[in-house]
DNA sequence: AACTTCACG
DNA sequence: ACGTACGTGAAGTTT
C-alpha cells in the first residue's frame, strides 16, 4: 500500500494506495464503516474529457470522507475494476463534485449505469451554484473545486489541475495529453487524486450551512438534480449528424471565405478577424468610423459594416448610397468562415465514432440559472436552414421543436401583477399576440404591424433594462418614436416599473442579492441594479422550462428529448407517433403561473433540424 | 489572457 | 441625479 500525507484545514490527512489484494480488502472494510458513518465523497481520473471519443479511458476511481482518501487504479482491471465497481454499488449516498462528469465516465466505461448512481448521488456544485451562481469573471468565487476549497475548506489548499499541468510540462507532455500519459504510479498524481475527494467531503457540509444561512430554498437541491439527470441522459443520448450533408457544406462555406477574403485583401485586408486592418482599410477608402469598442478601438463589427455595404439587417440592398466593396467582401467572408468552423467543420470535429454530437449540457451555467451548451449547438443560425440542416433525428424519426409563446412576458407578467397583461394572456386563447395587443391598447385599431415592432422592442426594453437609444437601434425606429412608445407602455403596464422599483429595494436590503420567485439567490451587480428586472423573469422562465423537463420525464419523454434550448425542447420522435408525442411535449409545456397561463406549441418538421427552418429534408 | 466579433434565446 | 439592454459559447487576433 502506498500513502501519502497532507496537511487540511490543519488536520493531516492520507491518501491510501492499493496495491495488492489485502490492500483492497482494508479499502473494502474502510468503506463498510465510512458508508454507514455518512456520505462518501466520489471522483475519477480518466484519459481526457472527450467522453464519448474513440480512446477515452477511466483510470483511477478515488473514495474518501474528511480525513481519509482512497484511489482505486481501475485501469489495472481485474480485482481493481471490480473493487471500484461493487464499492460504487455498495455506497448509500455519495458526494460528487460536477456529478454529471462522472455519472457519464461511469455510465460510459460501463462501471455503473448513471441511473443507479444518480438517486444517491449530493452534487456539490449543485450546492455551490444555488449559494453563488456567479462566475469568476463576474466577481463570483466560480464553481470549480479550487475555488471553492479556497473559499470554505483551506485558504492553502492545493490547486490540483493546475499542480498537474505544471507536472506534465516537466514530463514534457501537453496539457491535453498529460491526462492520458502520466503514468498512474506518479505521487503527485495519485496525491491529487486523493485531495479532490477529500475536499469535495469537507465541502459538502459546509455548503449545506451556508445555503441554509442565506435561505436558499431547500427543495431547490432535490430539484436540480433531477434537472441533471435529465441533463446528463439527453448529453449522453447525443445528436444524430449528417456527415454525408456536413463535409461538403464545410468545404463548400470555407471556398466561399477564401474568395471574398481574396477581395478584401486587393484592399490591403489580409486578416478579416483584424479589426486594426479593416478599419485603416476602410478609413482610407474614405469612410468615417465613429463608433468604439469599450477599450477604444475603431468599431468594425456587422452593425457598422453593413450600412457601408448598403444592407439592412437582413442583408437586402436599402439602395442609399454606393456598397463599399470591402465592407461587403469582409462582412461575406466573416460568415462564411464562422458558419464553415464553427458550425458545419465543428460537427465533424466533435463527432463520436458512432457519429454523433455529445454537447455538455450545463443545467446551472448562467447567474440567472439558465442552462447552457456546448459544440454551439445553441447558436446556430436561424434566419436560414443551412447549419441545421446538418442535424438529424434518428432513423425513421422527425423532429419536433415545442417552445413556450412569448414565456419571457407571460413571466413579467405573472411576477409582477401586470393587470392589463394578465387579462390579456387570460382571454386571448391559442394564437395571442402580446404585442399586437399592447399596440391595439396604445394605438387603439389603427395599430399597424411597425407599431407591434415598436412595443415588442419596449417591451423587450422593459424586461432587460435597454434604454431609449439602444431600442430605437434595436428597433430601427426614431428615438423620439421610441421614447414615446416607452412612456405610452408604463401607462398600460404601470405595474412593471414598481415591480422593478421594489425588487431593487429588496436586492438592496438583502446585501444586494435578489432572491427569485422560485427562491434563488441572484446577486446584482452594484453599478447595473437595474438588471434585477431581466434576472427575475429569466430565472423563472428558466425554472419554468425545469419544471416542463421533470413533467417531461414522468410522462416518459425523455428518450426522445435532445436539447434544452432556454424556451423550447427539441426531439427526435417516430414518424408514426411524432403528432400524438409533440402533443405530450405541448401538454407539459402548459400550466398556470400565478394565474398566468403559460402556453406552448409544437412543431412536427422532417428528418432534419432544418426542416423546421424551411429545408426540404 | 484580453479583446473583439458573431451566433442564439 | 441620471441612465444603463439581459444571458450565454466559440473563434480569431493581438499582446
Amino acid at each position: 500500500m502506498q500513502e501519502f500525507r497532507h496537511t487540511i484545514a490543519g488536520d493531516t490527512i492520507t491518501v491510501h494506495v492499493p496495491e495488492t489484494a489485502d490492500d483492497l480488502d482494508a479499502f473494502r472494510e474502510w468503506l463498510r464503516q465510512a458508508d454507514a458513518r455518512g456520505p462518501i465523497a466520489v471522483d475519477t481520473e480518466t484519459t481526457g474529457l472527450d467522453i464519448y471519443g474513440p480512446e477515452f479511458r477511466l483510470r483511477t476511481v478515488q473514495f474518501g470522507d474528511a480525513h481519509d482518501a482512497w484511489v482505486i487504479l481501475y485501469e489495472r482491471g481485474g480485482d481493481f475494476a471490480e473493487c471500484a465497481r461493487d464499492a460504487l454499488q455498495r455506497c448509500r449516498s455519495v458526494l460528487i463534485h460536477n456529478a454529471a462528469y462522472d455519472w457519464l465516465v461511469l455510465d460510459r466505461c460501463g462501471v455503473v449505469p448513471l441511473e443507479s448512481l444518480v438517486p444517491r448521488t449530493t452534487d456539490t456544485r449543485i450546492l455551490a451554484a444555488l449559494i453563488d451562481p456567479r462566475q469568476p469573471s463576474e466577481g463570483g468565487a466560480g464553481t470549480a473545486l479550487k475555488p471553492l476549497s479556497a473559499r470554505w475548506v483551506d485558504a492553502s489548499a492545493p490547486d490540483t489541475q493546475a499542480g498537474l499541468h505544471t507536472v506534465f510540462r516537466s514530463l514534457g507532455v501537453t496539457k491535453d495529453a498529460g491526462w492520458a500519459r502520466i503514468p498512474a504510479t506518479h505521487p503527485t498524481y495519485l496525491l491529487y487524486a486523493g485531495l479532490d475527494v477529500i475536499l469535495t467531503a469537507r465541502l459538502a457540509p459546509v455548503l449545506r450551512v451556508e445555503m441554509h444561512r442565506l435561505g436558499v430554498r431547500d427543495a431547490l437541491v432535490p430539484y436540480e438534480h433531477e434537472i441533471a439527470r435529465i441533463c446528463a441522459v439527453m448529453q449522453r443520448t447525443g445528436l444524430l449528424v449528417d456527415q454525408e450533408y456536413a463535409g461538403p457544406l464545410a468545404r463548400r462555406l470555407a471556398e466561399e471565405a477564401e474568395q471574398y477574403g481574396a477581395v478584401a485583401a486587393r484592399y490591403g485586408v489580409t486578416k478579416i478577424g483584424s479589426g486594426e486592418q479593416v478599419a485603416a482599410a476602410l478609413v482610407g477608402m474614405g469612410e468615417t468610423l465613429t463608433e468604439r469598442t469599450a477599450a477604444g478601438a475603431l468599431k468594425t463589427d456587422k452593425a457598422v459594416l453593413l450600412p457601408l455595404a448598403d444592407l439592412d439587417r437582413d442583408w437586402q440592398r436599402i439602395g442609399a448610397r454606393t456598397p463599399n466593396p470591402l465592407a461587403d467582401a469582409v462582412l461575406r467572408a466573416k460568415r462564411a468562415a464562422k458558419w464553415g468552423t464553427t458550425y458545419a467543420q465543428g460537427f465533424l470535429s466533435n463527432l463520436s465514432p458512432a457519429g454523433r454530437i455529445h454537447p455538455t449540457i450545463s443545467p446551472l451555467a448562467a447567474r440567472t440559472g439558465r442552462m447552457s451548451v456546448t459544440d454551439g449547438l445553441h447558436q446556430l443560425p436561424s434566419s436560414d436552414h443551412v447549419i441545421r440542416r446538418a442535424i438529424l433525428a434518428e432513423e425513421g424519426h422527425v423532429m419536433i421543436s415545442t417552445d413556450f409563446q412569448a414565456i419571457e412576458m407571460r413571466v413579467l407578467a405573472a411576477l409582477a401583477d401586470v393587470r392589463r397583461m394578465k387579462e390579456g394572456f387570460l382571454s386571448g386563447g391559442e394564437n395571442f399576440d402580446i404585442h399586437m395587443y399592447t399596440a391595439r391598447l396604445i394605438k387603439g385599431d389603427r395599430a399597424t404591424k411597425r407599431d407591434r415592432k415598436v412595443f415588442k422592442g419596449a417591451g423587450f426594453g422593459k424586461v432587460y433594462g435597454g434604454g431609449v437609444r439602444t431600442l430605437a437601434r434595436q428597433t430601427g425606429a426614431s428615438e423620439a418614436e421610441i421614447a414615446h412608445a416607452v412612456a405610452a407602455y408604463d401607462r398600460v403596464f404601470p405595474e412593471i416599473k414598481r415591480a422593478a422599483a421594489r425588487w431593487q429595494r429588496q436586492a438592496f436590503q438583502n446585501g444586494m442579492t435578489f432572491v427569485s420567485a422560485t427562491g434563488r439567490q441572484l446577486p446584482l451587480d452594484r453599478d447595473r441594479t437595474y438588471a434585477v428586472t431581466n434576472y427575475a423573469c429569466q430565472s423563472v422562465a428558466r425554472d419554468v422550462l425545469g419544471q416542463a423537463m421533470i413533467e417531461m420525464d414522468s410522462s416518459g419523454l425523455l428518450p426522445y428529448m435532445r436539447l434544452p434550448i432556454h424556451d423550447e425542447i427539441l426531439a427526435s420522435a417516430p414518424a408514426r407517433e411524432a403528432r400524438e408525442i409533440a402533443h405530450e411535449f405541448e401538454r407539459c409545456m402548459t400550466f398556470p403561473l400565478y394565474g398566468v397561463p403559460i402556453v406552448a406549441e409544437a412543431e412536427v418538421g422532417g428528418r432534419s433540424w432544418g426542416s423546421l427552418y424551411g429545408a426540404d429534408y
